[in-house]
DNA sequence: GCGACAG
DNA sequence: ATCTTGTCGC
C-alpha cells in the first residue's frame, strides 16, 4: 500500500490540499456502463472495504469486490480517506480492467469538505475515475429547506459557494448529501444519484455496498 | 474561547 | 461508525 496512508494528521492534511489543485469539477466521461459503490468498515485493526459493480442505467449487479487490509488511522472529520482508503484501493486493484467501474458512488462527501477533497474526490483521483460523494450528514456547509418531493435539491453552501445539494431522494426522509468527487459536476452528480435511486433513501450503488460491507463483518466474526 | 464535525 | 428492542407511523 502507498506510503501515504500512514502519514500523521498535519501532513495526510498537506497531502489533501496538494491533491486538491488535480481535481477536475466539470463533466469529464463517457456515459458509464457500469457505476460502482463504495462503502468501508472496520473489523478490529483491519480496513475493510467493498465495491459494488452495477450496469448502467440497469441497474443489475455485475459483482462485487471485498478486500481487507491491515491498517489503523483514527476517525478524524476530514481524514475519513486515510482510514478507509486502503482498503479501498485493495479491493479496486482486485477487480480485472473489464470490471472496473466507469463511475464511482462514495459513501461520503467529495468537495463539500473543508480543504474540497472528501473521500469521493480523493478516491476519484487516485483511483482515476469520474465520482461523487453522497452523504448522510453535512460535514461542511448549510442549505435552505428541501421541498418534500423527490428529486428537489437545495445548493449546500460552504464559504459562499456551492459545493453539493441536499437532495431530496424519498419523500419523508431527511436529505441526502451530493457533492462532485472528481471529473464530474455538480448537475450530473445529483442527475446520477437520481437515476440510480429506487425507492430507498440511498442510491442502490451506496445502499448495496452498506448491506454488503455489513455482510461480510458478520462473516469475519463467524 | 466555544461549538461543529462524513464514517 | 458502533452499541441494540421495541415501536411509532405510513
Amino acid at each position: 500500500m502507498r506510503p501515504e496512508w500512514t502519514l500523521p494528521p498535519e501532513q495526510a492534511i498537506e497531502w489533501q490540499r496538494q491533491l486538491r489543485e488535480q481535481l477536475v469539477i466539470a463533466d469529464d466521461f463517457r456515459p458509464p456502463r457500469l457505476i460502482g459503490g463504495v462503502d468501508a468498515a472496520y473489523i478490529e485493526n483491519r480496513a475493510l472495504a467493498v465495491i459494488v459493480v452495477l450496469t448502467f442505467p440497469d441497474l443489475q449487479v455485475v459483482t462485487h469486490t471485498v478486500a481487507t487490509v491491515p491498517h489503523e488511522y483514527p476517525y478524524i472529520p476530514g481524514l475519513l480517506s486515510m482510514r478507509e482508503g486502503p482498503a479501498i484501493e485493495a479491493a479496486w486493484q482486485t477487480l480485472p480492467e473489464h470490471q472496473r467501474p466507469d463511475l464511482l458512488m462514495f459513501d461520503g462527501h467529495g468537495i463539500a469538505h473543508p480543504r474540497g477533497l472528501g473521500i469521493a474526490s480523493h478516491m476519484g483521483l487516485l483511483l482515476d475515475r469520474p465520482s461523487l460523494g453522497v452523504a448522510k450528514r453535512i460535514l461542511r456547509g448549510r442549505h435552505a429547506p428541501v421541498p418534500d418531493e423527490v428529486g428537489a435539491w437545495q445548493p449546500l453552501v460552504y464559504r459562499g459557494k456551492t459545493v453539493g445539494a441536499a437532495l431530496r431522494t424519498k419523500a419523508g426522509v431527511k436529505p441526502v448529501y451530493v457533492s462532485p468527487g472528481h471529473r464530474i459536476s455538480l448537475e450530473s452528480a445529483i442527475h446520477f444519484v437520481l437515476a440510480t435511486t429506487r425507492g430507498y433513501k440511498l442510491p442502490e450503488p451506496t445502499r448495496l455496498a452498506d448491506k454488503l460491507a455489513a455482510q461480510h463483518k458478520r462473516t469475519w466474526h463467524s
